[in-house]
Order: C-alpha cells, then structure tokens, then sequence
DNA sequence: GTAGGGTTAG
C-alpha cells in the first residue's frame, strides 16, 4: 500500500497546492501513521516543490516513536534543509538522530551531511565519526569527503582520502578532480587526468566539464585543443556542461573564434554559455561584439543575469562610453541587483573607476550594503589608478583598522602603486614584508607592482634583485624593470634587458614598447627607439597605440629634430591626441621653439582645453627665450578660461612617515617650517657665492623682484629638500617626489645644494628621475 | 524510499 502511494505522489501533487492537498488527506485517513516512510517521501515532495511546511519542521521538536519514524525520514529532511541552503537546520537534525534511542545514521546520511559543514573542523568530526561507524568505504561518502576538503582547500587530506578508498569509481575521480580545478590547482588537475588515462578510467562529461575550464590558466592552446578532440570522440561535446566549458576555455585563451564555432554549433544554449562568450569578447577587446551579442541575446528567449552585465560594466568602460555606463548602472538597478549582490556593486564601481569619475564611483560603493574584499580592492584601486594616492592609502588604513578583510593579492596590488606614486619607501616594504608573510612574494603581479614600487623609489638595485628571483614568464615583470631602468635614464640596461627577454622567448606586448620606447627617448637612444617602433609592428605585429606614437615625438622632440617630430606627426593614421602634441610642446620649451610650440599648444588648447599643465608649458617656453609678452598673454588666458592651476607638492619619508609640502603658502604648515625656512635662508646664502643667479622666468606670477626670489624659495620642491636636510643625519641621500614637473629654477637650485651639502639628491617628478651629484644632474639638463 | 562528482564573475 505504502509503496503504491509514494509512486502515485509525483503524479498527483504537481503543485504545492495539491501536495498541501494529499498531505492533509493523508493525516485525516491515519495513513501517514501507518505508513512510516510516506513521511520522508512527502519531506522530498515539498523539498523539490521549493517548500519546507512548518509541520514536517516540527518533525525535529516532537519526539516521534521508533516505529513512526524512519532513518529515510531524518535523511530526507537533512537533504531538504541542505538543498534549502539551511546548512545550521541540517546540522541540527542530524544531532537530533545521532541522539534518537532507536535510530542511528546510514551510509545515506553521511554525504548530505557532509555538505553542510561549514568548516573543516567540523569536516573532520564527521569524517571521524563516519570512519568509526564503518561508513568511509561507501564510494559516496568517500567521494562526499573528497568533496568536503576540497571545499576548505585542504586537497591534501582530499588526496589521502583518495589514496586509501577501497574502491574508487568516475564519481570519486571526479571529486579529486574539481577539487583541484576548484582550487587553481591547474597542474594538479592535469596530472590527475593523465592519472586517469593511464588507469583506463574513461572521463565522462563530469570530468570534462571540470578540467577544460582550468585549461585556460595554463595557457596552453594545444592541450586545450587536445581535450577539445578528446571530448569529441567520446561524444561528450553535446553536453550542454561540456560545450559551456569549451567556450569558456576557448574565450579566455584567446581563441574567439574556436569559441565562438563552439557556440554556433550548440542544439541549446543557456545563459552560462551566451556569459562566457560575451565575457570573451569583451575581455579580448571586441567590445562592439560583445554589445552585439548581448543584443541578440535579449531578443532570444536568454535573459542577461548579473554576470552578463558585470562584463557590459567592463565592456563600456573599456570605450569609456559615458552614457553606456549609466545605462548599465541603471539596468543594474532597476532589477535590484545593486543592493543584492556584491558582484554587481563591485563590477559598478570598478566601472566608474576605469571611467575616471571618482565621485560616481566612491558614491556606488557607499550604497553597498554589504561589501567584501574585492570591493575594498576595487575602491583602493580607483584612487591609486587614478592619482590619488593619499586617498588610496587612507582607505586601505581604515580597511585594515576597522573591517578585518584578509588581505590577498588584489589589495596588494592596489595598494603599492599609492606608494610608489608618493616614493613612500619604508610603507612599500612594509607591503613586502607583508607579501612575505602571506606567501604572495612571487605571485607575479604583487611582484610586478614590487619591482615597480622599489624602481620608482629610487631603489632600482632592490628592483632588480627581486626581478632576479620571480618567475618572469610573463610580460609583466619585464615590463616593469625596463619601465624602471628608463625612468632612471639608464636606457642602454633597458634595451638589455628587452634582448634577453626575447632570448628567454617572453612574448612582449605593446605596454614592453611604451617601456622601451620612453627608456629610448630619456636616454636619447633616439635611433634604437625608431628601430624598435618599426619592430615591434613587423616582427611582433602589435599595431601602435596612441602611447606608442608619443613617445616617438618625445624621442625625437627631445633629441633636438623638431621637424622629423613634426612630420612624423603628419604620417600617423590617426588623428593625434594631447599625449602626442603634449609631447611636442614639451620638446619645443625645452630647445626654445617658439613658431612649433605654439602650433602645438593651438592643437593642444583645442583637444584638451581645461589642462592647465599646457598652459604652464606654453609659458615656460616664452619665458626660456625672454618672450614676456607672451608670458602675459598665457597667464590672462588662464586667467580668462577661469582654470585652476592644479597645487604644486612635493613629499618626503623620513622616519616612516611621508611630509607632504605645498608649494607657496602652507595652509597646514609644517611644524618645523620656521626651521625649514631659515635652511634655505642659509643655503641660498652659499648659493650666491658659488654663483648661482635665480631664474625667474620660473615665476609666472607677476610681482616685484625680491618677491619672485621668495616665490622661487617656497617651491614645494625646495621646503621638501631642506626638510630632508636638517632631519637626517650628513651624507643620508636625499630623495623626493613632485606631482608635477620640477620647476627648472629649482633643478638649478639642487645642482647648488649638493655642492653644499655633498649629499645626493634624488627628484623624481611627474616624468622622470633626476639624480643630482656633485653639481651635476643624470638628466643632462634636458628633462 | 534517501546519497557523491560538473560550466560563467567583480
């Protein structure tokens, strides 16, 4: 009889309604009482119908006799809370039977409730519990236990679990496996899959749908070919599971078109595989394609979840399409997934930040109501990309005070470069300790950022030790000890180390040539720097970017040829930008040419009108070869276009901690300014004698003579360097940064002190390094 | 009658 109504069940209660319906009429009749195991079969009913009844809960509270109860029962409703992600309900049902007088668990209960653990302490009770019991040779609860370790990352109890299971069979392989795919563990799980092929163990759709994904993190194309074929053969690749997987794989090594022939041959697609083409896409920089994509996905019957929109969040701050942006924000909104889930804020303020608009985006991450790591990363990230190194570092401080996020590699690498911006040292190493300690020194983008961080602190010997010791079979590295030789002028190291890379066969990508072209130009390499440009589009085929075609003009600019500088302007095939006739004018007011560097500055004024530093360059320029009338022209188009020159700084370390001077007037002055100021008194003094005469054409202000020397006196740059003075002891070098570029009367000014002083003075400003010694500047003067 | 292993992400 029982038997009989649990197979009419699925048949009759299709609905909640019914179910509720039978349940009822079961409960009237006796029937549930006399046939025990109806319960469990109802329990699963109301499970699978997306209900808990309130009834069946109370299972739990009253003391059911051993004859009504059954151990399917206590199992079913385990599973039920499970699969209702009620975890501490599960958990506490199973407490329940482990203290009932007549029943104890089966070999059933141990998997289901072995997902509910949620944490390897308790993993491991179970475990023991289930070993003593005389469960673990079941295939499921071994499998259920491998599952379980791999969860908390422990594959090394996963793999002894493995190891001494009497019997293993594609499920327990497949555990191992995911466990590994789960984890990153990439060749691991290579390994294990040759295991399985050397043992006959045939994969079947499980295995592929794990292992391929992870195949992209190898960035091996031909074994993600290999296993393309494999799946094929076995006929797997009509798995729905199985071709997500492939596209996927495909998508992130790159292979578009593999992905997308993959997709175009599916029966029936769902939203993971419409995701992870469009994610592709929009990864490899086809933006357009993937917006095509996401369009003909609305007009099938797929509709975009978070994850289509975390990669349109992506994709239109890739183009900087503002208006896109806000389109996706308030798609994202209007569906309520803003406030919902992390990933959506955080995709939101990641895309703000790429856009450069700061507030929209500190605004996004205020309205979180729950935030994670990679939403503290994220945020620390925008200020540090986009200039604001001080705010990035506040906001890292109070995340380390306050909120108790365990730092990983994300935080790191958003958090160095802010220091590396303000040459903040000592803070930096405290970063390397601290990437030490975590086990994340040679994670290759902490150590990118490292390398980057010691060579922009001056530390480029430190730089190269640690670029000595990581694996560098990525571009990164390179790229940043190149980047950091050429911003040190040391251009003849960086085309060395260019060669070796090719030597070791790391494929360099267009940010090596950005490096190497600009290490060319700071060195005056200018013939190396032209052959370079032409290799990197013949025998690398990278096309040139916008950067690419800048440093051409300030490699030859620099060098003196302003008219091949001018011409090779006219031979791009794009419409130049700001960088590139930037570039120009800043060659012209170094060599004095007035007719160029007002062509420029017209071209200048009109892309970017609101940039002031053009304003200043332009200035600069007449000021060099006595054009004042110009000067004043300048500084009333300032004047007239109501710009704000942006504040001029300049900071310092000293004794851990980073002194932040203003040019002009303080209005949080220093507490040892008086001090500061009767240094420069006393070192202007000695200046004088050994010669030097102040250039005012520095001071764009117009006032009297004596007030211009005292202008020229208050340069951020000059308080920073006598700080440094009387706070360290003799023969300490001295080293400071400038947002800006350092003023030129300056730069004469420190050739001076370090006569005086005999100390070394290390500047680096918003474009370079110069290393003042004895009297004499690493940049030749020319900067 | 109840059980294990699978695809996309900031």
């Amino acid at each position: 009889m029982a038997v009989e109504l649990r197979r009419l069940f699925p048949s009759c209660a299709t609905t909640l309604r019914r179910a509720r319906a039978l349940h009822a009429l079961l409960l009237l009749s006796g029937r549930l009482v006399a046939y025990p195991s109806l319960t469990a079969t109802l329990i699963t009913l109301y499970s699978r119908l997306g209900d808990l009844p309130s009834s069946l809960l109370s299972f739990l509270h009253h003391r059911p006799s051993s004859s009504t109860t059954t151990i399917v029962s206590f199992n079913s409703l385990i599973s039920a809370f499970v699969s209702h992600r009620r975890p501490s309900s599960a958990l506490s049902a199973f407490h329940r039977l482990l203290s009932h007088p007549a029943l104890r668990p089966d070999a059933f209960t141990f998997p289901v409730v072995l997902k509910a653990c949620g944490d390897p302490q308790h993993g491991e009770k179970i475990h023991s519990l289930a070993l003593k019991m005389g469960f673990c040779s079941n295939v499921y609860v071994g499998a259920s236990l491998l599952h379980m370790y791999s969860r908390f990352g422990l594959l090394g109890c996963a793999r002894k679990v493995f190891d001494e299971m009497p019997e293993r069979d594609l499920g327990a392989w497949n555990a191992l496996l995911s466990g590994f795919c789960q984890n990153s563990r990439a060749a691991d799980a290579v390994g294990l899959f040759e295991e399985m092929v050397i043992e006959r163990v045939g994969g079947d759709k499980v295995t592929f749908a794990s292992i391929v994904p992870i195949i992209a993190f190898l960035e091996d194309q031909l074994l993600g070919a290999l296993m393309h074929v494999r799946a094929v053969k076995l006929g797997l690749d009509s798995y729905l599971f199985v071709s997500n997987a492939l596209i996927d794989m495909y998508a992130k090594l790159g292979c578009l078109g593999e992905a997308r022939r993959v997709f175009d041959e599916m029966l029936h697609k769902d939203l993971v595989s419409w995701n992870s083409l469009i994610s592709g896409y929009e990864q490899f920089g086809n933006v357009s394609l993937a917006l095509e994509l996401f369009h003909l996905m609305k007009e099938g019957d797929c509709q975009p979840d978070v994850l289509t929109l975390v990669s349109l969040a992506s994709a239109t701050a890739q183009c900087g399409d503002d208006r896109g942006g806000r389109s996706v924000h308030c798609y994202i909104m209007r569906r309520g997934w803003e406030m919902d889930d992390i990933i959506a804020g955080n995709a939101i303020v990641d895309m703000y930040s790429k856009m450069a608009k700061i507030e929209a985006a500190r605004n996004a991450f205020d309205r979180m109501p729950v935030k994670d790591i990679i939403s503290w990363n994220t945020l620390i990230t925008c200020y540090s990309q986009n200039g604001l190194a001080s705010e990035a570092i506040e906001v890292f401080d109070y995340m380390e005070k306050f909120e108790g996020l365990k730092t990983i590699q994300g935080t790191l690498a958003g958090i160095l470069p802010a220091y590396s911006h303000l040459g903040a040292l000592r803070q930096g190493m405290r970063i390397h300790g601290r990437s030490i300690r975590i086990g994340l020194e040679s994670d290759v983008f902490v150590a990118t950022c490292l390398i980057d961080m010691y060579a922009k602190c001056g530390k480029l010997g430190d730089a190269s030790l640690l670029f000595q010791k990581i694996p560098r079979k990525s571009s990164g590295p390179w790229n940043a000890i190149i980047a950091g030789h050429g911003v040190h002028g040391d251009g003849e190291e960086a085309l060395e180390i260019f060669s070796l890379m090719e030597i070791e066969g790391v494929k360099p990508d267009h940010v090596t040539f950005i490096s190497l072209l600009s290490a060319c130009s700071h060195a005056g390499l200018v013939d190396q720097g032209q052959k370079y440009f032409q290799l990197m589009q013949t025998s690398y085929g990278i096309q040139p970017i916008m950067k690419h075609y800048a440093c051409i003009v300030d490699l030859l600019g620099r060098a003196g040829r302003l008219n091949d500088a001018y011409e090779f302007i006219k031979t791009m095939r794009v419409k130049p930008d700001s960088g590139v006739w930037g570039a120009l004018l800043g060659a012209c007011r170094i060599h004095g040419n007035v007719e160029m560097g007002l062509l420029s500055s017209e071209k200048l004024f009109e892309i970017d009108p609101e940039n002031v530093g053009y304003y200043v360059l332009l200035s600069n320029m007449y000021a060099k070869v006595g054009k004042w009338e110009g000067v004043n022209k300048v500084r009333s188009m300032v004047r007239h276009r109501n710009l704000q020159k942006t504040p001029g700084w300049s900071s310092i370390e000293v004794n851990k901690k980073v002194n932040v001077f203003f040019t002009g007037n303080q209005t949080d002055p220093h507490p040892q300014l008086e001090e500061i100021q009767r240094e420069i008194e006393n070192l202007l003094a000695k200046m004088k004698a050994l010669g030097y005469v102040p250039d005012y054409s520095f001071v764009l202000q117009d006032v009297e003579e004596d007030e211009k020397e005292h202008i020229l006196a208050s340069h951020s740059e000059r308080l920073a360097i006598a700080f440094g003075i009387i706070s360290t002891s003799p023969e300490t070098p001295i080293q400071i940064y400038k947002n800006l570029r350092v003023c030129g009367d300056c730069h004469n000014a420190t050739k001076y002190i370090s006569i005086i002083t005999e100390r070394e003075i290390i500047v680096r400003d918003s474009n370079r390094f110069h290393h003042f010694k004895e009297g004499r500047c690493s940049c030749g003067d020319y900067w």
